[in-house]
RNA sequence: GCGUUCGUAGCUCAGUUGGAUAGAGCGCCUGGCUUCGAACCAGGAAGUCGGGGGUUCGAGUCCCUCCGGACGCACCA
């Protein structure tokens, strides 16, 4: 928040002690705790700290200007706190009197912006999506959307897994069980067709499994991923593998086929999520790409060769172990590409920043691969990011594909929009509008995005059906209804509504005030959620302020405000308000509505 | 075993990097629609912040320790 008392305070403070005025910290004030009677408070402990005094003396003092201000009603003095109420006229005036100014107080200074390039989703094309990618794919455009808001500039990519024995599983079950089904031809969602065959692959290899066992007693005791080779079917789809490496026309042309089905299936799922991006990268294309590099590292004695022919490296100083980067064939292993589409993305893109949202499970494997582009001196390895985010739980545990417990994305969209819809029907008092889909789907869409948003990334999601569903309560639906009640009241009031000039010192109620200075801390809002690449704190901050919104309008009357200047005043309080849930909203990848 | 991380109201979660009397939503109880949209508002009950030590003007927050959970420590991705 932007005071111009708190500018005017930081020369009279530095005069008042005789010091240089840069050695007094930029001020910055909190809202005052409810039940305390102020609009503003100054934190006088830190102030203190930071010009080493006493902290109640510095705070009277503090106090003592503050009440000397034209701005100013009253300060008062708390412990070291110090707590201000202003004159209406200067609170409306530095909090919602210049509508940019709330929005470009979240985007930062010019110098302190960054060319950010973020890695989500990297989804395997041999299933279709689930709740967990629905959790990266939202945390990915949200804080996107947040980056690019706090001014920064935000490069998106995807990187799909696009080859690997995963995906000749589906290709073998679709050649063998498929009888030439197709997307159009069952009217299956491409991506769905293929896990279909996923599924049908592990059936088919539990049966032989069992028979194996049943036939050789000596191995009962073995792992299931031990005996994979063993089955029939297993060791065809690693010799499925291997003619794929081996580009074999026959196998190449399946894949491609079944690979555009799953694609398609995914791009569709994005667009109904709002997720989008600069650049796909296909791990096909790169996987490849890191193996020059441990070459040339190796020469550099970065790497050691062992004694079979894997190349390694020792990271014991780093506590990391040892790990290798090429096996003993030459091929790559899953370090080694990254390796290689880190590189790529540097190259390509010249960013200051890489992040990757990626699960909290892999936390080690990005060390290891930070550590491993530090030791080939690569200087940005100490920009790159992993946002680790936390799993998503169901009430009966974690979710297990085998057990059927996995939530599929787009089943969980349909239901979320069918929800919506009839809460939108149940509310119309005649027929349902003409644009019914289009708010079902912002509707339900925006509950549950905003259910991922509001927790912190890093804490793993119990996601409970039941809960998730509604759409009162802490919701992005409370957050878009606020919206939506502020342009009904604008569309209400005619297009001439906003014209001329506000006086704001008719204002004063505390839940105006309230309001006013809830708009305001929109900038640090943002800000926060960018530093700490955290999407709870924007939407945190969005509940409160359509809170702060629904309290203004239960108590103060807009349209049918006493006087017409106390009347436009309200509504141009209330456009600022919509102003910035809008923004708010846009940054989280969920759409604000103009009606419900 | 080592490492990371978490433990706050019955449930799900906040807690602005050490500040005022620990908050919100759901659920439960009570009240409010002939008045700008009740997907709303107002009020109530509900807490040994996992336990115990320590650091200081001040600790849910930092340090130590114990208890309990999650996730890692692959030539899988």
């Amino acid at each position: 928040m932007n005071f111009q008392l708190l500018g005017d305070l930081r020369g009279q403070l530095a005069a008042a002690l005789g010091v240089d005025a840069t050695t007094v910290p930029v001020l910055t004030a909190d809202l005052c705790p409810p039940g305390m009677k102020a609009d503003i408070t100054l934190n006088g402990f830190h102030l203190a700290k930071a010009l080493r005094r006493p902290p109640p003396v510095l705070a009277e003092t503090v106090t003592a200007l503050a009440k000397q201000h034209p701005d100013v009603a009253d300060a008062v003095c708390v412990k070291a706190f110090i707590n201000i109420t202003l004159k209406p006229a200067a609170l409306f005036r530095d909090t919602v009197g210049d509508p940019d100014a709330i929005a470009n107080a979240a985007r930062l200074p010019e110098a302190e912006r960054r060319r950010i390039v973020i890695e989500f989703s990297a989804p395997n094309t041999n299933k279709p999506q689930h709740l967990g990618h629905v959790r990266n794919n939202t945390l990915g455009m949200a804080t996107s959307g947040i980056l690019s808001a706090a001014g920064h500039l935000v490069t998106p990519v995807n990187l799909i897994n696009d080859r690997g024995i995963h995906i000749c599983k589906s290709m073998l079950a679709y050649q063998r069980f498929g009888n030439g089904e197709t997307p159009a031809s069952s009217g299956k969602k491409g991506d769905h067709l293929v896990g279909d065959y996923y599924v049908r692959f592990d059936q088919e290899y539990r049966r032989q499994l069992a028979d194996l066992k049943a036939a050789r007693p000596d191995l009962a005791g073995k792992e299931s991923d031990e005996l994979f080779l063993e089955t029939e079917i297993g060791r065809a789809a690693q010799d499925m593998l291997l003619a794929w490496e081996k580009a074999d026309p026959a196998v190449r042309q399946l894949w491609a086929t079944m690979n555009s089905w799953v694609i398609s299936g995914f791009n569709e799922t994005y667009a109904r999520m709002g997720v989008r991006f600069d650049q796909v990268f296909l791990e096909s294309q790169t996987y490849t790409l890191g193996r020059d590099i441990i070459q040339d590292g190796l020469a550099r004695g970065v790497f050691q060769k062992r004694a079979d022919g894997a190349v390694i490296i020792d990271l014991e100083s780093d506590k990391l172990g040892q790990k290798v980067v090429l096996r003993g064939d030459g091929t790559s292993v899953y370090i080694t590409q990254d390796i290689g589409t880190t590189l790529l993305k540097q190259r390509e893109f010249s960013p200051d920043r890489q992040l990757w949202v990626v699960g909290d499970e892999q936390i080690h494997h990005f060390r290891v691969l930070f550590a491993i582009l530090r030791r080939l001196g690569y200087a940005w390895a100490a920009d790159c990011h992993h946002m680790a985010y936390g799993m998503v739980n169901l009430p009966s545990g974690r979710m297990k594909s085998r057990e059927g417990t996995v939530v599929d994305a787009d089943d969980l969209f349909d239901e979320m929009t069918t929800l919506a819809r009839q809460a939108i029907v149940e509310r119309s008092d005649g027929a349902p509008p003409a644009d019914l889909e289009a708010r079902a789907q912002a509707i339900g869409l925006g509950a549950l995005k905003f259910m991922l948003l509001k927790v912190n990334p890093k804490t793993t999601i119990l996601f409970d059906p039941e809960a998730s569903v509604k759409f009162e309560g802490d919701t992005g639906p409370y957050v878009q209804y606020a919206g939506a009640r502020i342009r009904s009241m604008l569309r209400k009031a005619g297009p001439d509504a906003l014209a001329g000039v506000v006086d704001w010192s008719v204002l004063g109620e505390p839940a105006e005030k309230e309001l006013a200075l809830r708009c305001a801390g929109y900038g640090a809002a943002v800000r926060q959620a960018a530093a700490d690449l955290d999407s709870s704190g924007l939407a945190t901050y969005l509940l409160d302020l359509a809170k702060a919104f629904s309290h203004f309008y239960h108590d103060c009357p807009v349209l049918t405000a006493p006087t017409p200047a106390l009347r436009r005043a309200r509504l141009e309080l209330s456009d600022r308000a919509h102003r910035v849930l809008s923004a708010g909203l846009q940054a989280l990848t969920i759409t604000p509505l103009d009606s419900m």
